[in-house]
DNA sequence: CATAATTCTGATAGCTACTGTCAAATGACA
DNA sequence: TGTCATTTGACAGTAGCTATCAGAATTATG
């Protein structure tokens, strides 16, 4: 059996205060004016502690396990759906299931990650990385390869819309159900060819 | 009359040599196994000048003065033109100018960015800001805000098109014309709606 | 329960990117 | 040639990040 035992339970305690004592500190004195010292003082920890939970200062913020979630409700997906209907199932899938408070915490890193430049350069990394699973399983699924110029140049749309509609989300004071709206408008735009 | 100026043609010079030897020295030894004081001697300058012409070190590579260009090339064009139909000509137009040496010079570029994380990133920042200018002059002509969420979905998916077919020409050694077929391929895709 | 093995933490030293300041050098111009 | 404006180099300092290592805390074992 393996249960969770103390010591697992204690990293990600100090995971979550330090995320939340980098979020606090960062609204309070800005990024750059930050330094990780206060972050891990703030946290009750050591600065060496800190690097050992996040590589670079950035992924206090950006980090998030979202990758393999997407890859089990895909997986778990009929094998009929359109690629992109079956993505648009994913998302929607996905942040269904966070609570209130969980979107008060997505909105408020995401507001903090498009206004630093930093934090949009670093989330670029994952973006990208989330891009290419994506082409893989959808080349998979469709017979081709992820490296193919139409596959990969879906999957860049299909982040883009994303992109653009969780940060026009994130702006406002909207629900869950607003950024559903949003990727819906957005997908459809996307389907519709993009006019204007 | 406003002619060069012996200060200014040296500043050129100098950037461009800083330029030159960076790309030179990242070829050969990786990009962060060279440091600035590396690239500021083997320029003939000091660490401080290497500074003055570039406020980070990824600039020496991911600079460029197109943004300005664009401007120019999509106002000088008739009124009438669809935004995608619009914006594909600019771009046809900016690089039709390029020599093959020009070229040679891009696509070496282009590689080291999508190779290195450190540089794609910081390059996000440019997208970024192109991005912004498409929305506004995209916005302005057909009359709309530059934050209506079509208008920015929109250019977002131009911009990605973009970063597609000119990252998938970089990994060829393709010519200019296979560029401006990449470009045409994916813009016509995304016309049609990103069909898979 | 005591001891051994494993994992986590904190302290230290060091490298490099980057900033700010100031005096010296260099080109522009009368 | 002499004066002014701009560019440059030297120096000092901050902060992000890496590597290393001894000691503390947790877990596994006899």
């Amino acid at each position: 059996m393996n249960r969770p035992g103390l010591r697992e339970r204690k990293k990600i305690e100090t995971l979550h205060r330090l995320q939340e004592e980098a979020l606090r500190l960062f609204d309070e004195q800005g990024y750059d004016e930050t330094t990780i010292e206060q972050i891990a003082a703030a946290a009750g920890v050591s600065p060496s502690t800190f690097y050992r939970y996040f590589p670079v200062k950035e992924d206090v913020v950006v980090q998030d396990e979202f990758d393999p979630l997407i890859v089990n409700v895909f997986e778990s997906q009929q094998e009929g759906t359109a690629p992109l209907e079956a993505l648009r199932a994913v998302l929607a899938a996905l942040f269904a299931e966070f609570t209130e408070e969980d979107i008060e915490r997505v909105r408020r890193r995401v507001r903090m990650i498009f206004a630093v430049p930093a934090l949009r350069a670093r989330q670029v990394g994952q973006s990208d990385a989330t891009e290419r699973l994506l082409a893989e399983m959808v080349a998979e699924r469709s017979g081709r390869s992820p490296d193919e110029l139409e596959v990969r140049h879906f999957t860049a749309l299909v982040v883009a819309s994303w992109t653009v509609a969780i940060s026009a989300w994130a702006e406002t004071e909207g629900s869950k159900d607003d950024l559903a709206a949003n990727l819906d408008k957005c997908l459809a735009h996307l389907e519709a060819g993009a006019p204007l």
